[in-house]
DNA sequence: ATTTTAGATGAAAAAGATTCTCATTATCAT
DNA sequence: ATGATAATGAGAATCTTTTTCATCTAAAAT
């Protein structure tokens, strides 16, 4: 199956535990997933892949490409399939939707800030924290209630 | 001393543990310390302050908005005096040192994304992370070497 | 100056996230 | 099929941070 030529490419044995959790990652809606989230999804479609395994397979699909991995404010990372399209994140800090974004504008400057620093750029990330649309309409509603 | 009134000013106790941890903020030469970086130093001084103390003193400056608090990567967060001045990361993956910058471009560009996506915003983070210039010439020194 | 009282502290336990250990098991090349 | 190599599961360990609770203290009241 196709899951397993993907390992493979990415130099990974095609196991399991592996295939399942990039199945889980695939599959969900939730486009942006923390180990124990997948852990639970596997664990109710009736799959015995122990929680380490998880967080190894997916330490192991961030060192092969796979996934990137984003670590919020609270110590709170998630993964995501790896679809080649670099952004950033902006998130609700009521409900904790994630949503993603690209500016290059900002893109940009941040090499040159880095350029500029004297640093060879490896990594950055952004993250912006706010009331989604959603939950502000939900805080009006119990508004009027009170 | 100045410390209590400042503590007091920002509507705390002038306690003991509060005014030796608002010192080692004020004295490091660090500008930004984790919790157990500061507890350490409480520690060498001699005082007698619990980590649970600087943990919860730290938490309470945050709120009173004293210190800024910035979590990297690897869950490891670090505390700064708060002189006013927003500003974000860069910092270096080898020896770990932060360097501040300011770039308003990039600061009106994330206000933007936030309005566009129909967000209140609340908070955003921004990190850089790279090779400092330092390290750079340490690894060319290592280089040469072999 | 002494008492009062709300709030703060220390020590240890707890919690939450992630990593490690190690005996067992599965994968893949042969 | 089979063996060498690598991966897994379960639980222990680690690390950071928070909570609990009995004790103590700063600041207000007397």
């Amino acid at each position: 199956m196709a899951d397993s030529q993907e390992l493979r490419k990415a130099g990974l044995k095609a196991t399991l535990p592996r295939i399942k959790v990039l199945e889980v990652l695939e599959r969900s809606k939730l486009h942006h997933m923390g180990a124990e989230d997948v852990y639970k999804i596997l664990l109710n479609a009736g799959e015995d892949i122990g929680l380490a395994t998880v967080y190894r397979v997916l330490t192991q699909f961030e060192g092969a490409r796979l996934v990137t991995r984003s670590n919020f404010e609270g110590g709170h990372s998630v993964y995501e399939l790896n679809h080649g399209n670099h952004h950033d994140h902006i998130l609700c800090v009521k409900c904790g939707k994630v949503d993603e974004f690209v500016d290059d504008v900002i893109e940009k400057r941040q090499r040159d800030i880095a350029a500029k620093a004297g640093y060879i750029l490896t990594d950055h990330s952004l993250n912006i924290y706010g009331v989604c649309a959603d939950c502000q309409s939900a805080a009006e509603q119990a508004q009027s209630i009170l």
